[in-house]
DNA sequence: CTTGTAGCTCTAGTTGCTAGAGGTGTTACG
DNA sequence: CGTAACACCTCTAGCAACTAGAGCTACAAG
């Protein structure tokens, strides 16, 4: 049995993180000590890992849910999971190619100011008129 | 003198987010009307354009109030301005990295699962096991 | 048996809005 | 001039996913 400090640095899971998954029910309540402390077996610790590795890639608490509720189920179809991965994928390549236009914008925005006043600057010419851009954002 | 909803038409920001960005100190205090209504000039919708694609631009309520700021000093050095607007350009270049690796975990999690039941699930397994991943994330 | 570290609960703060309740102002039409 | 429809007002609370702090209790080592 792990107390809540050593299932922290073994998953890289803060210790106020791991209790606020318990709340919102993505970690069962844990087993307690005499005196009321938490005490996690190696499944929670899997469990956790699991948690961790899905938020480190992106997916919502919601998800997340979702996902540990099929694991529950092993003989269920799994189409349900393989459909959360490829939106979050979708999701992702959505953000990318938004981040990629902003990059242009402000690589622009960024790198154009000669001047050495606020009243000739670029940056503030630039974004109090977005005709300057080349694209919608 | 426009009206907070004509104001919210020609800028596309929506009304309560005009109240947000005066509470925020992001817009002064508009003129109010007999009774008690907000009433903006152009330059106040000027303030307000600017506003919106600077967040269009994903800088923060506390860069914009910089820039904001400096624009009330013309003839003041622009220095700070041009490193907000590069440091924000850094910023998505870091976001897109960061984006960009989990995108290729994503593809290979998303598109490897033939099973068809949760217990063979390629999702479920991958997100358990780091070890499978090409990167750190 | 004391001391120091670790744990407990509960509340509030973060960012940038957004929604709703409950009330007042403004305007157009008849 | 009255009234209906619509716009606007303030204030509070909610979202996501934590994070920080106050004030208290448990546990292990010496
Ligand atoms: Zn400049
Ligand atoms: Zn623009
Ligand atoms: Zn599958
Ligand atoms: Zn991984």
């Amino acid at each position: 049995m792990l107390t809540i400090g050593e299932l922290s640095r073994q998953t890289g899971v803060k210790i106020p993180t791991i209790r606020y998954y318990e709340q919102m029910g993505l970690m069962d309540a844990a087993e307690r000590s005499e005196g009321n402390q938490r005490r996690y077996t190696r499944e929670e610790q899997d469990r956790l890992s699991f948690i961790r590795h899905a938020r480190d890639l992106g997916l919502t608490i919601e998800a997340i849910r979702k996902l540990i509720d099929l694991s529950a189920h092993p003989e269920r179809p799994c189409a349900d999971a393989d459909r959360i991965a490829s939106e979050q994928l979708q999701a992702v390549r959505a953000k990318i190619e938004k981040l990629k236009r902003l990059e242009s914008e402000l690589e622009r925005i960024a790198t154009h100011c000669h001047g050495d006043q606020v009243k000739d600057c670029y940056v503030i010419r630039a974004l109090a008129n977005h005709e300057l851009c080349e694209h919608e954002h």
